[in-house]
DNA sequence: TAACTGAGTTACTAAAGGGTAACCTATTCA
DNA sequence: TGAATAGGTTACCCTTTAGTAACTCAGTTA
């Protein structure tokens, strides 16, 4: 599990290493729209390794962003979703995707951005 | 020099490419706070070596977030501001500070945070 | 003349992050 | 009975990131 630093300059270098993680954001954003099972993140992202998923959803739950509940049935069914703190975070991904996808564009900097404009929109709602 | 990738699945991994590196943020923020010199910001920051700072500024300047200014003279100065994109990812990193310390404050982490609150605001003038 | 400042560069090393492939346990489907 | 699905774990390897220490070169100060 990557371990937070007791202590920090900045803020945003806490944010950094809590969501810099390859595929957190994604899956973040997965979860965001509802939540999954892990085999049902697997078939979503087709290019993460069990590894991976294992790893970084661990990270995000060891850091409050997700939550994985075990349904004690047989076969046990696992759950994984967003914290109401992780949610609070949504904004935030939000404003930097927007200036990203401006970055992007100026450098011709190929893009499929899930975070931005009217998905998030979509989503907003949840927010209270 | 860290390469961008040429495609991302999400801006929001682009934005911590730009800004992940250790020390990047810190130095933003102080060059937001007006242009420095090389050893102006050794000075600032003391704990950064000669090699993390050259290298850092490097490739803030190669991503165009940085400007670097050779004046001249003799000898000559060498003075790093930050550039007009640059300045607009502020608030971007100011949302992302007052996420981080809310989580820090939650989870108990020690937080010297720069670009939180009260100095942000003593810049938001310079923003268009 | 020696040491200091400014602005770096270079070689080497250690730690962290990410990836591959094989393995595991239990249940259900054909 | 054999294969597939769910939900992982483990060992090993390579790459990236960060840090140390030594070196450079020109001009200035004591």
């Amino acid at each position: 599990m990557k371990e937070l630093q007791s202590e920090y300059q900045c803020a945003i270098n806490l944010v950094i290493d809590l969501i810099g993680g390859k595929w957190k954001v994604l899956l973040l954003w997965h979860l965001n729209e509802g939540d999954k099972r892990f085999n049902e993140l697997r078939r979503t992202i087709p290019e993460i390794t069990k590894k991976m998923l294992t790893q970084q959803l661990r990270e995000l739950e060891g850091h409050g962003l997700v939550k994985r509940t075990v349904h004690e049935e047989v076969p046990p069914r696992v759950v994984y979703s967003t914290t109401d703190f992780g949610r609070k975070l949504q904004p935030v991904l939000y404003g930097m995707c927007q200036w990203g996808d401006d970055y992007a564009e100026k450098e011709g900097i190929q893009m499929n951005s899930c975070w931005t404009g009217r998905d998030f929109m979509k989503n907003k709602s949840d927010l209270s």
